[in-house]
DNA sequence: CTCAAATGTTTGAGCGCTCAAACCGTAACG
DNA sequence: CGTTACGGTTTGAGCGCTCAAACATTTGAG
């Protein structure tokens, strides 16, 4: 606990009576040391407390060892919770890895982002880049690319197949898929869906939801499946679930695109039911809100995308060059306590 | 665009026919540089798409310019979400400070978590914490202090007024007064409390909250105030408020301590109004789900908290010495959309 | 006209590490 | 018994910056 001048390889050199590159090598590349001095260099730096000066490394090996995350502006409602836990599974398997997280503030637009970017890599404060939230009509990653900085995508390039680039995202068709299959189980026979507007037009995370969806209760040989559309927001998806319950073939589930519309759906189907059982409802993300109703949602395994984002990260490190890498993990279906 | 070799000092100064030093002195201590050289240094900087290194900077300084706050391991159900502001509001008070925040995965325990902090600061990759969600029997800020890592709490000392330290907390107290004052405005004459099991004992984050919902009762002359307690659970808080409305003094208004009491709350006031107008629940935390309950609740300033964390970090870094400071930030009411 | 004090700029050294190349014994080979 | 080879180790150089001190140049006072 002394407040001893910091060691450095230098001063653990001397103590283990060895060169500065010997106790460099022990750390980095032990193969290379005898093992008798290896023991003995590891004395010395376990005695003098020795802990490598991060800078210095990076100043040498001209790399940062850390790679960026953006920290969202602000929670869009109910979901967005899923980041929490994508900071701390990119922060855990980054510890794994050698790789230290670092933040930086969403910014007005995507272009002061971009640049802030290419300021974390090009003062070598960051290696690579996660990228969250990215969309069909999202520029980061055409220019990531086109600019030569490694990244990572957390979502799919919707629409950009010849733009192949490294992303993890979670396959939301068996998602739903998962999410009809359990309704089916509970003896529900007519399943709609309340989706985002434009859902099954472009390649997007809501026509992905949407097909699962539609996939598995057209295997499951139901009638014409129903479906309706909101913008991700409790009270409209309300309103269009409510005018859903009112008509004739009025369904006994519903699947969700989002918890945030699953709330209004919940809300609507309660009022239709007047009393009665209302219409099951199911809801993506399984956020507390989902929770607390007692509704099942899909839940996405953040945490394993994350570390599946750092290997792809740490595996381009190493091979700058191999071609792009998507994958898809299986999200699993939370049941309220 | 092009990919030239990196534009460092040196190249910069010979661009612009003078030293090293000088183009260091643009950048750091401009007063130093004659107005001229100072233009023409600039130009040539601007010309060459010139970054300072981060690293070379550190090692010369000594310094990280970075600061590091954990990422939880996950979000304890309803509240927690918070955090993705805090982060958000810290990343950005940082970049205006020349502060980067670095991520550390919240590890199994305290002890690991402060080998990690050390880790972090003697290795040179970050000069300060932010410590959030500190308790009574924290370990933490007693440790730090003590090994003279430079911190800011987020959280009071409770508690442990004899070691003094910086922090930066929300006035709990003035958050519940507002949510009584509210309740009082709406007409409400018999205002209950549900807090934490202990609350009102030891000082604590809880203690704080029931105070300031039993000063402004008090204050407000109605009759003897009722209280219940509950764990931090929406079941277990429905089961308290149940039996609190059962009894003859049925209050008309509960203030809760978080938002996952105030959902249990809320559903036993719904029960139990068996259709009539159920007793008026108010939250704290504002989070979706008071929102999506329509809930009034207890919004805590968290931005403005991550930014006053970063003021006395820096102020610190300027005056290691000066005695520890505490700020106080007062919540806001959230009324549901 | 001289000298000292400003003012502006450059030089030298060093932060702590890693790379590549040089070095040194000793074992294996012809 | 000289030569090559090789595991193990050291040396030199340099990453890009900032500090402190040294150095010019100008200015104002005596």
């Amino acid at each position: 606990m002394a407040a001893h001048e910091p060691a450095t390889l230098d001063s653990v050199a001397a103590r283990a009576g060895v060169s500065r590159q010997t106790v460099s090598n022990v750390l980095r590349h032990p193969a290379r040391v005898a093992e008798a001095t290896r023991e003995r260099v590891l004395a010395a730096i376990r005695e003098s407390g020795y802990r490598p000066s991060l800078p210095a490394r990076q100043l040498a090996t001209r790399r940062a060892h850390a790679i960026a995350v953006r920290a969202e502006r602000q929670q869009d409602g109910i979901s967005g919770l899923v980041l929490d836990a994508f900071y701390h599974g990119l922060a855990e398997a980054g510890q794994d890895n050698g790789l230290r997280v670092v933040l930086y503030a969403q910014p007005a637009d995507e272009a002061a982002e971009l640049e802030i970017i290419d300021d974390l890599v090009q003062t070598g404060a960051a290696d690579a880049v996660v990228l969250t939230a990215t969309s069909a009509d999202d520029q980061r990653p055409a220019y990531l690319s086109g600019s030569g900085t490694t990244f990572c995508a957390f979502g799919r390039p919707w629409g950009h197949d010849d733009e192949p680039h490294d992303w993890v995202d979670v396959d939301g068709a068996r998602g739903t898929g998962l999410a009809v299959q359990h309704l089916l189980d509970l003896g529900r026979r007519s399943i709609a869906y309340l989706g985002w507007p434009g859902d099954g037009a472009e390649p997007s995370t809501g026509s992905d939801r949407r097909r699962g969806w539609l996939e598995t209760v057209e295997a499951a040989g139901l009638g014409a499946p129903v479906e309706a559309r909101s913008l991700n927001d409790a009270a409209a998806a309300e309103a269009a679930v409510a005018s859903l319950l009112s008509g004739a073939d009025a369904p006994d589930a519903i699947v969700c695109a989002s918890d945030t519309l699953a709330l209004g759906a919940h809300r609507a189907a309660v009022a239709a039911a007047g009393g009665g059982t209302p219409a099951t409802v199911v809801g993506f993300d399984a956020t507390p809100v989902a929770a607390a109703l007692g509704l099942v949602s899909v839940a996405q395994p953040i945490d394993q995308a994350a570390h599946l984002c750092i290997d792809l990260l740490t595996g381009r490190f190493e091979t700058p060059d191999r071609p792009a890498r998507g994958v898809l993990v299986p999200p699993v279906l939370h049941l309220p306590a």
